[in-house]
RNA sequence: GGCCCGGUGGCUCAGCUGGUUAGAGCGCCGCCCUGUCACGGCGGAGGUCGUGGGUUCGAACCCCAUCCGGGUCGCCA
């Protein structure tokens, strides 16, 4: 039977009692972690979100009724202890906070008792993510997922801070909003009100923060819950937060020094990582020859290097076969890694499958200045030397070679980089390596839909010098826009937006909508525009990514207190669930699963 | 949707090329213990191997299907 707290206040945390308190008569209140029952001592480890505090129990300080109901005491019941804070006359504990001291009790409630919990409740749990997400509320009791999300309230409360003192206002955006897809497939609402009709949750508060600028708010943030309904990644949950910002009268260097004072001071904060500003920044061109990617990882080199040049006249079929269509010739030098054994080196070839590549052509260098090569037969010696010279191999190098499209090519070789990095560990640990990538190309062409689509968003723009070619070649046009990318992750992106009509309906033009199609779904923004918009740019972060990264979780599920699962639905609750049919005749909607056959 | 990995007592795992009553550590339960903190000692309970079907004299192990979880590709403006 469970005692009530009555009479009882709680005076402090477990933790926030230290040396400086013995003496006092104290009041604490928690799970207990742990009994230990000596015989005639009972020693219990009362756990709360700040820590673990020893609890003494001993007949002539807490008389026998109390002593014998301390021997019932289980892990995770829920007590409430008043005692006196003394030093510790036995050993003391190095590894606890409050090692030095503990609490004598002399009365306590048993406030809840508690099953035995199905896995334990501790730091660094070897459990199943299954098991812990089947039971989150007991998975969020463990001292690592609490620190993380302690964490993620103090980053949230300083960006709050940091934001202010920028001029920033904290403005909130509907989550009931206009479906306009483009890009993510959105959720979608039903409407009683309105039978047949829907409202989406938004992706992002791209369009009602453009307007809060064209509303003259001058600059906006928010942390905002943003939904897409795409499959799920370690680093990808359907519902997510972006901190969201947007700034009137700015260019991309504005945008980019705020950010990079947020982020000094967040990171400064949080964990005590020192930023030194400027950031790097890299156009999206260099990143991709350099790194083979838009998010490079920063951390290490075994960077691309570009010998078209050098092979354009050899007899290797693959290599001038992929030049004659247009694409590339790309290698990287995995130094020291020439003895890999050829399982090893097979493998990689398979992966490089993986991203596309039809196959992959290997140099090894042995010790002796040999070479174990899977085209060197198709190469003068000339040409040979020329090729590992402009690789810098040296004895003991493993060169790798992609050739074929260029997207191809930088694909495989900017993930065989990664793979490779990780295999034989170049990446080091615990460094924060920033770096804003810009001038990404506005618009990519889309196989699928045989039409150009806009990398970023329809609302970005060219950047001046290219604005020419928007009618003429729009492939080429690079955009004002930036992500900035930390440790091969993409932290955050944004761009400076387009506020003129004019460049607005080219852009819809060569996104092949009709003014129609544009109005339709845009309309609102459109018009608003019409009535004086001041120029303006902003940016997004993956709040629980940056999450992620400072607290060196392996998935954004450690740093989301209820995530989803892979197939987008919550193992504790069981969302998404039928509704009663009652629900769905209120809503004019009809059930039909196509059977599979 | 494709590919890959995993599913064995409450938890984490072992179980070789299929062969007697499926093991271990932790946890749990009982008794003992006044300085433990990975407490200790003694004793004990608990699983038919995700599910369904098949092959076989015999299946945790092989085959097929299916469910659940993870990674990844597609997808994610």
């Amino acid at each position: 039977m469970a005692e009530s707290m009555q009479g009882l206040h709680r005076t402090h945390r477990c933790t926030e009692l230290s040396v400086k308190n013995i003496g006092e008569t104290v009041t604490v209140m928690g799970w207990v972690q742990k009994s230990r029952n000596k015989g005639g001592i009972i020693f219990v480890d009362l756990r709360d979100r700040s820590g673990i505090l020893q609890l003494i129990f001993e007949e002539a300080d807490c008389g026998a009724e109390h002593f014998s109901k301390a021997e019932r005491l289980r892990s995770e019941f829920v007590i409430a202890v008043v005692g006196k804070v003394t030093a510790r006359s036995g050993a003391v504990n190095q590894n606890l906070e409050t090692g030095e001291i503990e609490v004598r009790v002399s009365e306590f409630r048993i406030l809840s008792e508690a099953q035995t919990p199905p896995f334990p409740i501790e730091s660094d749990s070897k459990t199943k993510e299954e098991m812990r997400l089947r039971y989150r509320f007991l998975d969020l009791r463990r001292p690592d997922i609490q620190r993380k999300l302690m964490l993620r309230s103090q980053v949230a409360t300083k960006v709050r801070a940091v934001l202010a003192e920028e001029g920033f206002l904290e403005i909130e955006t509907p989550i009931l909003i206009k479906s306009t897809p483009e890009g993510a497939r959105d959720y979608l609402v039903p409407s009683r009100v309105h039978q047949g009709k829907f409202y989406a949750l938004p992706q992002s508060p791209q369009l009602f923060k453009q307007l809060l600028m064209c509303s003259g708010y001058d600059r906006y943030f928010q942390i905002a819950k943003c939904f897409r309904d795409e499959d799920l990644r370690a680093d990808r949950q359907p519902e997510f937060t972006q901190i969201d910002m947007e700034m009137s009268f700015v260019d991309v260097d504005d945008v980019i020094a705020v950010n990079e004072r947020l982020l000094q001071k967040v990171f400064r904060d949080a964990i005590g990582f020192e930023i030194s500003l400027p950031l790097p920044r890299m156009t999206w061109q260099e990143a991709m020859d350099r790194y083979g990617s838009d998010k490079p990882d920063t951390r290490f080199g075994m960077e691309l290097v570009n010998v078209s040049e050098i092979v354009k006249d050899c007899g290797f079929g693959v290599f001038t076969n992929a030049l004659a269509n247009g694409g590339s010739v790309r290698g990287i030098n995995a130094k020291g890694q020439g003895q890999m054994p050829r399982k090893k080196i097979d493998a990689l070839v398979e992966f490089a499958k993986g991203f596309g590549a039809k196959g992959l052509a290997y140099a090894a260098i042995q010790p002796d200045g040999s070479i174990k090569s899977s085209f060197e037969k198709f190469m003068s010696s000339e040409q040979m030397k020329a090729l590992l010279d402009a690789m810098g191999a040296e004895p003991k190098d493993l060169l790798l070679f992609a050739a074929d499209k260029n997207k191809v090519v930088w694909d495989v070789l900017g993930n065989l980089r990664l793979e490779i990095a990780k295999n034989v560990g170049l990446i080091p640990e615990n460094q924060f390596h920033f770096l804003w990538v810009t001038e990404f190309p506005l618009l990519e062409w889309s196989e699928e839909q045989e039409r150009f689509v806009a990398m970023h968003h329809p609302f970005t723009m060219p950047m001046e010098e290219d604005l020419d070619k928007l009618g003429t070649n729009p492939g080429e046009v690079r955009a004002k826009a930036y992500d900035i990318v930390l440790n091969g992750t993409e932290l955050g992106g944004g761009s400076v937006r387009i506020f003129q009509a004019d460049v607005q309906e080219k852009m819809f033009e060569v996104l092949g909508f009709t003014k129609e199609q544009a109005k339709e779904r845009f309309g609102f923004l459109l018009e608003a525009f019409q009535y004086g918009v001041p120029p303006h740019a902003g940016l997004a972060y993956g709040f629980d990514r940056m999450m992620m990264l400072m607290t060196g979780a392996d998935s954004i599920r450690e740093v989301i207190a209820f995530p989803k699962v892979k197939d987008a639905s919550d193992m504790m609750t069981n969302a998404p669930d039928v509704v009663d049919k009652v629900q769905l005749e209120e809503l004019g909607i009809e059930i039909s699963i196509e059977e599979e056959n």
